[in-house]
DNA sequence: ACCTGAACACCGTTCAAGT
DNA sequence: ACCTGAACACCGTTCAAGT
């Protein structure tokens, strides 16, 4: 028996949970607003899912491995972190929503599908077997933790500021600081005004990289 | 004028919030709640305070300058780096409920205060003042991702299953993935089972200080 | 098995009114 | 200037009742 197409199912449900969480952030997921849109009652969408943190969840899953089965298999083993890296970056950076569900973690939602993906670059690399898990774990946890905050710092400028104007406004406050208090702060206001999101993310990479060779050599 | 002692003001009720937070997580704060332990209507607090938001960065805030405060001015750079960075994990992991806030990113509410303690340390560490921005934010993004990454995961094992019981259950699972698909996941299960968090968390600062050494020799 | 939609127990926030 | 507390417009979630 073919069920209707119309018909609710956990997968309908999770897309058009995403539609509405792209279009409306975190606080327009409503399970009022999205019964209306699949046109049944609040209480429907309980009988495929348990609450709204598996509704997130589930959400942040599907979207995680949309940007990871993009990722290309050829490169380097750096090159192929790069660009699972910025995958993953970009994903956040679409759907903003997900900082605060990946924040929650490596363990979690699209946790070791991230894993998998990072951990095959790290052992390519070279890392010795005993210390892939805390070299992986830190690579995700550096990744999820950039791409989260720039996600946030994205969204906090709000659609009536552009990005430069608020990246402006923040370096000339930071120039303003007592020189005493804030030595350092105080000269990088300008880095700050100038300095490319992607870029900077990718920086943080490369530095890993570098550590890690420089910490198993021979290869 | 001395006021009342036991008037309200900002201060008293952020030290109220920070109490109630870390008893009753992000979700046992609310107005209710808070002004009843203050002993007002949910409205005297509005005078002082503009949001639900404001509240959470300002206890954020008054966490981060006690655990930063802490810090002691003594050792070598890397040394110095590394006790920033585990003062903020420890205080993370502390009152959970931070997470969230700080993978709002860098430049909110406690944010420019890490900035500048671990500005100093890069600074002392070398690295050409043309590359201070960078280097420091992408510190600042692995120091509070993990830290929030890892607060999530020590609050989602929860008070009824311990944290090795949670951790033995999921290695458990990642064992068993299939090994074509999970070929790198499947064999770091039993590295995750006997990880320490705070050894894991200081292995990426020590993977950063590397990289920054390859990255700028000389000094 | 799956859906309906009213109802429950909450929330954050506002605001006239008080002192 | 600061506080009160009722009221507003919501929420997530449940559940008897339907098909």
């Amino acid at each position: 028996m073919a069920r209707r197409s119309d018909s609710l199912s956990r997968d309908r449900i999770v897309a058009a949970a995403i539609e509405v969480l792209d279009a409306a952030g975190e606080s327009g997921l409503t399970f009022r607003v999205l019964s209306e849109r699949l046109a049944t009652g609040p209480g429907a969408i309980y009988w495929h899912v348990a609450n709204k943190g598996e509704l997130l969840a589930a959400a942040t899953d599907a979207v995680v491995v949309a940007a990871l089965t993009e990722e290309p298999a050829s490169g380097s083993p750096q090159d192929r972190l790069r660009a699972v890296a910025l995958g993953l970056f970009d994903a956040v950076d679409e759907h903003p929503w997900m900082a605060a569900q990946l924040s929650a973690g490596a363990w979690q939602a699209g946790g070791p599908r991230i894993v998998e993906a990072v951990g095959r670059q790290v052992r390519a690399l070279g890392v010795p077997p005993r210390d892939w898990f805390v070299t992986a774990t830190v690579l995700v946890q550096y990744i999820l933790g950039a791409a989260a905050q720039n996600a946030a710092n994205a969204r906090s400028a709000g659609p009536d500021t552009s990005r430069e104007e608020m990246l402006d406004a923040m370096a000339t406050r930071w120039e303003a600081l007592d020189p005493q208090e804030w030595s350092f702060t105080r000269t990088v206001g300008d880095q700050m005004r100038h300095h490319d999101d992607r870029d900077q993310f990718v920086a943080g990479i490369d530095i890993a990289v570098a550590g890690i060779a420089a910490l198993y050599p021979a290869s």
